[in-house]
DNA sequence: ACAGTGCAATTTTTT
DNA sequence: ATTGCACTGT
């Protein structure tokens, strides 16, 4: 493929302003099929060949978005259209960029170096500045604020202005913020009403000083990176015509999870040729709660006149089940543009979606623990295996489930490496060497570790530096030099600015790695960790040396902290055949043969609080969810109903999903978990209706949830709370009802425990232990994970 | 300055 | 239940 770029392209100039040349080149393409459009279908190849004017692709699950847009790429380049340098390609994470960039290397053959603008909105946001960061108050060595650091500075300000802080919280006044500048509004252009919302109407205020504050202490949030490029663009008309002049295409994925400042970027640059292609899925929407806008898809053909729309409707992905699942599933929503996928999988065997239900959440995890054995017996790789939850704190009982089982998985998305306490301080020393007007990281490490540098010796290098207008380390510099501190916090922090101002001159001179290393060691931090006997310490050293060899890859400080700021993936082994566990969220994107869903219930998926704070509009979003968690799955979709679940340490009763009432019958085969012997186990609420078909098998296949059972089921939602485990502790209340056997006999809080002290026994979640006292039912039992206190019937005797 | 205690909050997540 | 926080007392 690679020979259709032998001869040098010609970078065409600007004025070859001659469509005439572009469309016998198209035709000639046309007549004379290149290899790279091989497999396409005449939908993608529409998509790929339309390289002139707005167009928009509204790409459903699994219908090849990404080949589209890369061959696409492919071909503006076959085509000589533009050079590499001049094609704009913006996606939302780092990983769909690397994955273009990629994929476009292995279509033309190699470089893609010179693609210098694929990346996501806010690198490329960030690159643009940058160039012209006096335009907009910056220097162009301005530090990218992460949340932490936001959360902390609005911190200040907030106390700053007298409010109490446990009313206005930080946080909210960052959603606050953030949702402004998602919206592209500057402090000024805030409707006034949505002012008043925050600390009586403190918040417009608020936002402004927090962008002077930034101003001062040459940063950017994340926010900034567009907004500012926004004002550049607008105040700059030279500049806008500038990158109108360089960007001849522009291509977005990801379209439907723009905001509205990503928007505007789009439109101001996509002035000067028109040729925007942005590739989207509405129903696949999620983000809405972070900004995302979807009336920005929805909206396409009003915002760029003549816009063309190519449907990719054939999904090379999953079965028919699955795929009318998930379309029959989507119709309950409104506002979308239409779409249907039509499968292209021929199986004539294939699994019809199943609806499991399960007692509780730990019934879930075993029954999910099992299926995924029997997979395993049968020889399917575990790495085409996922648990997609709505909730991360789902994760953790499949978790415990899958250690006692000795099955590998991996979780997908936990807490980042960079968010690390060790990381953050150390990358704290190095923002402070390189950009000394950094306070927010100057203020992390001051007195870390210990210098006997305290709140008192802080407030006064705070009020100096506010009263001479002064970044806090210059401020500092000036105090130590006066009597106005206490000799020992002076000489200590006397000290800790020396060495700064030491570690600044080797910058230039010596190898970053080195430097880094030496301000670690000097700094007295390693030492602290070192001398630090908890159990995680040693980790926490480990990770420090993992930072410093990841920094072997930048040729500079600078270029690493950017890195860091912006790609926040830690790129994790993951070389052993493992389960993966994450959130639907962030399942996006992948698909694997086997995917399962626990927790379709009411409250948790929907989620309770997309219903109460987005009404409709959050409803539509958790189905777009669901969406998503169906059409990831190639062979098999599982779905988990549980009746009980533990929230927040108190066990609630639940109600099966209404989304469950929205699948197509003729495509859901309901079965009941394993385990469970029969599924009434709800008892007083009328029974779960989805271990019915099993005594209903006369018309297994009817739907089922329409039956006065589960009618009267959604009646009685959430009238239990707090409630017990029956089956376990329940005591003679319990007696009668149907309860797993197995477990039941194991006494009650009733009668005396039937074991002893210094017993082993075996727990379902902990592994084996050893009893050390009883008390009642309850045992205090030490495991090789810990000592817990357990319900004696939680454990077996071994 | 720091350690210990009490209290509230607790969806989803990228950049 | 767990965790992170702000405040209090030494």
């Amino acid at each position: 493929m690679s020979d259709l770029f032998a001869s040098p392209p010609t970078p065409p100039t600007p004025s070859d302003g001659e469509p005439d040349h572009q469309s016998i080149r198209a035709q000639l393409q046309k007549m004379r099929p290149v290899p790279y459009m091989d497999g396409l279908n005449p939908e993608q190849r529409d998509a790929v060949e339309s390289i002139d004017g707005p167009l928009l692709v509204l790409a459903g699950a699994g219908t090849g978005k990404t080949r589209v847009l890369t061959t696409r790429i492919g071909h503006i380049l076959a085509t000589r259209s533009a050079m590499p340098w001049q094609i704009l390609a913006v996606t939302f994470t780092n990983k769909a960029a690397r994955e273009m960039k990629d994929r476009i290397g292995n279509l033309i053959g190699g470089n893609v170096e010179g693609m210098q603008w694929l990346g996501t909105f806010h690198s490329i946001g960030v690159k643009i500045l940058r160039r012209h960061a006096e335009l907009v108050d910056l220097k162009s060595n301005f530090t990218i604020l992460d949340t932490d650091d936001q959360l902390r500075l609005m911190k200040q300000l907030i106390q700053a202005q007298g409010l109490d802080e446990k009313r206005w919280p930080a946080r909210q006044l960052n959603t606050l913020i953030d949702g402004w500048k998602n919206r592209g509004l500057t402090p000024q252009q805030v409707p006034q009403d949505e002012g008043y919302y925050f600390a009586q109407g403190h918040g417009v205020k608020l936002y402004t000083e927090y962008q002077a504050r930034l101003k001062v202490l040459n940063a950017c949030d994340f926010g900034d990176l567009l907004l500012e490029c926004l004002r550049l663009f607008r105040e700059n008309p030279d500049i806008l015509a500038d990158y109108h002049k360089r960007f001849r295409y522009i291509l977005v994925d990801e379209y439907q999870d723009t905001n509205i400042a990503q928007y505007l970027w789009l439109r101001l640059l996509a002035q000067g040729g028109n040729n925007i292609c942005c590739v989207g899925d509405d129903d696949q929407s999620i983000y809405g709660w972070r900004g995302a806008e979807v009336d920005n898809i929805l909206r396409f053909e009003e915002d760029f006149p003549g816009a063309k729309v190519i449907r990719l409707e054939r999904n090379y992905r999953s079965t028919v089940h699955i795929l009318a699942a998930a379309s029959h599933l989507i119709t309950y929503n409104e506002g979308r543009l239409g779409k249907t996928l039509h499968p292209q999988i021929e199986d004539d065997d294939a699994e019809k979606v199943t609806v499991t239900s399960a007692w509780d959440s730990e019934e879930e995890a075993r029954t999910i623990g099992e299926q995924i054995e029997d997979l395993q017996r049968a020889k399917h790789d575990l790495n085409e295996i996922a648990i997609l939850v709505r909730a991360s704190f789902q994760m953790r009982e499949f978790e415990d489930r899958f250690i006692t089982m000795g099955l590998n998985y991996r979780v997908i998305g936990g807490p980042r490496f960079y968010e690390r306490a060790e990381i953050r301080d150390a990358l704290a020393y190095f923002r402070c060497v390189v950009q000394p007007a950094d306070d927010l990281a100057f203020e992390r490490i001051v007195n870390t570790p210990r210098r006997g540098l305290g709140d008192a010796t802080l407030k006064q290098v705070h009020d100096h530096a506010r009263s001479h207008g002064l970044p806090l380390t210059e401020a500092a510099t000036d105090l130590v030099q006066t009597e106005e501190l206490k000799p020992r916090p002076r000489n200590s922090l006397k000290g800790v600015l020396g060495q700064f101002t030491h570690w600044r001159t080797m910058l230039a001179s010596m190898k970053h790695t080195e430097l880094a290393e030496m301000i670690l060691d000097e700094s007295g931090y390693t030492e602290m960790w070192q001398k630090d006997k908890s159990a995680d310490a040693p980790g926490r050293l480990d990770n420090l040396k993992e930072l410093i060899r990841s920094m072997e890859e930048f040729d500079s400080l600078p270029s690493f902290l950017e890195h860091i700021a912006l790609v926040m993936d830690r790129d994790s082994a993951q070389s052993n055949e493992a389960v993966s566990i994450m959130t639907l969220h962030s399942a996006k994107g992948l698909e694997f043969d086997t995917v399962f869903l626990p927790g379709w219930e009411e409250g948790l998926f929907p989620h309770q609080r997309a219903l109460d704070e987005s009404g409709t509009r959050g409803l539509e979003e958790e189905r777009r969810l669901a969406y998503v968690g169906i059409t990831r799955a190639k062979k098999r979709a599982k779905i988990y109903v549980a009746s009980n679940r533990r929230i927040h340490g108190l066990w609630q009763s639940s109600v099966p999903s209404r989304f469950l009432d929205e699948l197509p019958p003729a495509h859901v085969d309901v079965v009941e978990s394993q385990s469970t012997y029969g599924g009434y186990g709800n008892s007083g609420v009328g029974g779960s209706i989805y271990g019915k078909s099993r005594f209903d098998s006369s018309d297994p296949f009817e739907n089922n949830y329409d039956t006065p059972g589960w009618k009267r089921a959604q009646n009685n939602k959430a009238k239990k709370t707090g409630k017990p485990k029956q089956r376990y502790g329940g005591g003679p209340a319990s007696s009668g009802k149907v309860i797993d056997g197995e477990l039941i006999a194991k006494g009650t809080s009733d009668t005396p425990s039937l074991y002893s002290v210094g017993e082993r026994v075996f727990h379902q979640k902990f592994g084996y232990g050893n009893v050390k006292s009883i008390e009642g039912n309850k045992l205090t039992v030490e495991f090789s994970t810990g000592t817990k206190r357990v319900i004696d019937s939680f454990v077996e005797r071994h």
